[in-house]
DNA sequence: CAAATAGTGTCTCTAAGACAATATCAC
DNA sequence: GTGATATTGTCTTAGAGACACTATTTG
């Protein structure tokens, strides 16, 4: 009988049949639109990235940026990894949204993919510039349920529109899970995962997590709540606001200035095991 | 050119290296404890399955149970075939947890890990009999936070003590995530597995997930009680207990009999979407 | 002053926690 | 009646939402 050592010198991995495995990472960022009134605030949008696939399969559609795992990384190294080789920006918040492996969802073969959800501030994506030619790009998200009670991915950027139905899953238990109906033009199962992204970015900003993550060092109140509110497609009270946050921030001694109204004071995020 | 037929003929993905990837269960079961006194209603404790391995590597160790992922199967399907196969039982709810995937986790090779918090009724283990001899067992958890700051996590059956240090990890952000200090003599990373589920399940807990699918059917308030207690590890008043969990059950005709004192009317789970 | 946003005070309503009181069974 | 648990009522307090009001800048 042999020991442990003897063992592991005689296992041979190639027995069982192994996927290939990815990370693929929906990274989010909100945008402050264009403005002629230089005294209103600007609106913002909730944007995502995609990148155009220059190669097979899916060539020419939009995809996730993602990528395959190596031998000597943690996924969310991999992810991490993925994320600055295609864009250059090192995301503040990395969280994994699951595993998606279904065995056909990819035609060359069956390669499964741990998703996640990452925050990039709108202060670092301008740094990094990036010309427009780019095959990345940030696109406009909209998702809302139908009349029929699926759900509606739209995201634009310029003229390219992608649309995609999805159907809400009875899953087993906890998480929603979603069906697609139509890809929109979306490569492999990217539809789904988008979905599952946002559900799961929604359900942590509704307490307050990740929102920090798309703004500067320093932010107003009313940055921060617009943040919340565009991510979660609501709207609430200045006040309202104010008091439910208190306590996650602290004051700095700065303003903002020129602005055609009362400068805001800066806030900075608390430390939260202080 | 190659069009995408032909790439995807062409397309070998012997060409990338590629892990095994593995699906383990935590599997959580709350157990009524023995009882003298027929007239007291008796303490609970929640438990964990552990199989003790037959072969190499951490031969004669505790691990969770699990198995390799097919190539015709979900990670989600993988997890309830092993949980069935390993126990002949099939759990009630099912909710992943994470992937595990530090390269070095197990001494066979590259092996990742999605790891799954499932719950199973003590109903259901009884109808399932199991000899006593098994390999399979239901440990006792202790699990909590020691003078320094480490969680201590300790598995007993009969005179079986597991007992794992962990520490709590800054993770990138959101879910805590903990590292061994001593695997307490558990497999691989089960240590670790093992107190990440332990934390999602409590998390659950607190709104009230999960803890119905500890329990048959039919069920008392008190009995409810009692789980969201042994998996918080707090106690509460029945009064507000029962003021907040109304809502999400509905009475049925029946009542407990024979207790020894007054007997409690049974209630049942309401349907989520009616 | 007007336009626009920043920030405060306070009223109401609801939900959570604490605690007291009553109900019903087996023996 | 006694011991044990089941169930209801209500007081107090904390927090969420609504809304009115004040403050401060640029042109």
């Amino acid at each position: 009988m042999p020991d442990e050592k003897e063992f592991l010198k005689q296992y041979r991995q190639d027995d069982y049949p192994r996927p290939s495995v990815t990370a693929d990472i929906v990274a989010f960022m909100i945008r402050a639109q264009e403005n002629d009134n230089y005294r209103l605030n600007s609106g913002t949008r909730l944007t995502l990235l995609l990148i155009r696939r220059g190669g097979h399969p899916f060539k020419d559609c939009w995809a996730l940026p993602g990528g395959f795992l190596n031998p000597d990384e943690t996924i969310e190294q991999c992810a991490l990894r993925e994320i600055c080789e295609e864009t250059a920006v090192k995301p503040v918040s990395l969280m994994s949204v699951g595993l998606f492996s279904e065995p056909d969802r990819d035609p060359r073969g069956w390669i499964i993919s741990n998703a996640f959800v990452s925050v990039i501030s709108e202060e670092k994506v301008k740094q990094q510039s990036g010309d427009d030619a780019s095959d990345a790009q940030w696109f406009d998200i909209d998702f809302d349920r139908d009349d029929s009670g699926d759900f509606i991915l739209t995201l634009s950027y310029r003229e390219t529109v992608l649309r995609a139905v999805l159907a809400e899953e009875s899953t087993s238990f906890g998480k929603t899970s979603f069906r697609i109906i139509n890809s929109g033009g979306l490569a492999f199962d990217h539809a789904r995962i988008i979905a599952t992204a946002l559900t799961a970015l929604r359900s942590g900003a509704k307490d307050f997590e990740y929102i920090f993550d798309f703004l500067p060092e320093t932010f107003t109140m009313t940055q921060l709540q617009n943040v919340q509110e565009t991510i979660m497609n609501i709207s609430v009270l200045p006040a309202n606001f104010r008091r439910k946050v208190s306590a996650l921030v602290e004051e700095t001694d700065e303003f903002t200035r020129g602005a055609g109204h009362r400068p805001a004071k800066l806030y900075r995020r608390k430390n939260r095991k202080g």
